[in-house]
DNA sequence: TTAATTTTTTAGGCAATACTAAATATTATA
DNA sequence: TATAATATTTAGTATTGCCTAAAAAATTAA
């Protein structure tokens, strides 16, 4: 039995080792590392390690890097599949912002029912991608792809759509929301101003100016894509 | 901040004092009582006692009987409406049985999120009574009241609807699973034998003999009720 | 109404999960 | 390479929520 805590470690080191933007093959993680995105102190986190260890979650030799091992991938990966169904489910069912389904499906995910997982996966109708355009592992772990590129990378002229954010915090989520930008909303590049790398977007017949930072942190694809 | 603990003692000291079936006007509860419904020792029960009496969900002096506050009421009123609410959820919209709704609630009834358990309850178009029969409170803690009698009180001859159950273990509602018994089941009484009470009942065509216990449990309404 | 029984409370422990402070190991820098 | 800086581990403490065993109070019964 993994308890919530321990669910909520494997989580975290599937983020830091495989899933955080930019990653792109899997990576060791640290001790400091996982207590600094817990929030919890590296005496703690360390306790936690050898009891992971204990239940053969997590490889760790004494002062070295973090890996999971199969069991620990295999659960982690559950616990990110339940928490986006969850986010679909309260996004697509209930009518939830955008901005307020992560912290409630912080809760949901924890609910120990396959039969409720897979229920809500149907009545969703097996979505591959949740709200914020990531994938939903699958029941077997498999993580489907898709190819997205930076907004930044996109040529002056083209027309895109938005399919993912590689920043989720409330403030960027916040200012999208302000620019009335969500997943699926479609980007026309009208130009690219090479002095501060800042691009000018139009957006239903709106026109905006889109920071550098914006512009990396807003993940896209084909119009049809 | 109540904790899932708390919660669960709190919803206990409802049901015992108020909900639990044959109950006429609130009752106060002993620790032993608690406890054995807990499942835990009393010494357990008496640590919390003191806890909730800190928080002023009960009133509690020592050695006497144990009465909710006010504050407590309203909390435990919560939780068994956020139960009732998720088992209408889990059998109306997931298709779950009967049977299985009930764990799956115990863990769901515990999500805080206030707008999560309104976006529910308008989900399902705000029901009185869940899949049991049972009413559900509203979100000011009043309890909707419906008029139900034993089985064994109806007259021979009489049509009645089923609209709760006054045992739900496990055993009992697999019995009635068989019998194609379920709330809105209606049941004619055929006869009714004075030497056992049990009683004859036609469901669609169908006749069976239900023992004087099963009718005992079988909360039932005028057929239009 | 005293004695036996039951209930409640207290005392002392244990596991999970967090903390601070101190010790130790590793890595980086001068 | 010696030292400074950083990371990791250990030791000791706190809280929640559970336990057993024993003491104290209340209730029941002879």
């Amino acid at each position: 039995m993994i308890s919530l805590t321990e669910e909520n470690y494997l989580k975290a080191l599937i983020y830091l080792s495989s899933l955080a933007p930019g990653i792109e093959k899997k990576r060791d993680v640290s001790t400091s590392e996982l207590a600094s995105y817990l929030k919890l102190k590296s005496s703690t986190v360390n306790e936690m390690l050898k009891r992971l260890k204990d239940k053969n979650l997590i490889n760790h030799e004494k002062y070295k890097k973090i890996t999971l091992t199969h069991s620990g991938e295999r659960n982690g990966l559950k616990i990110v599949r339940r928490h986006r169904l969850w986010e679909t489910f309260l996004f697509t069912k209930l009518d939830f912002d955008w901005i307020e389904i992560h912290e409630v499906a912080e809760q949901l995910e924890h609910i120990k029912s396959e039969k409720l997982v897979e229920k809500i996966d149907r009545l969703l109708g097996y979505p591959s991608f949740d709200p914020h355009g990531d994938p939903i592992p699958n029941k077997h772990g498999n993580i489907p792809q898709r190819i997205t590129k930076s907004l930044s990378t996109v040529k002056k002229g083209e027309t895109c759509m938005v399919l993912a954010v590689s920043d989720t915090s409330k403030d960027f989520l916040n200012y999208l929301e302000d620019l009335d930008i969500s997943i699926r909303t479609e980007i026309v590049v009208i130009d690219k101003i090479a002095y501060d790398k800042s691009v000018k977007i139009k957006i239903k017949h709106e026109q905006y100016s889109l920071s550098r930072e914006v512009a990396d942190n807003l993940l896209v694809g084909g119009k049809f894509n």
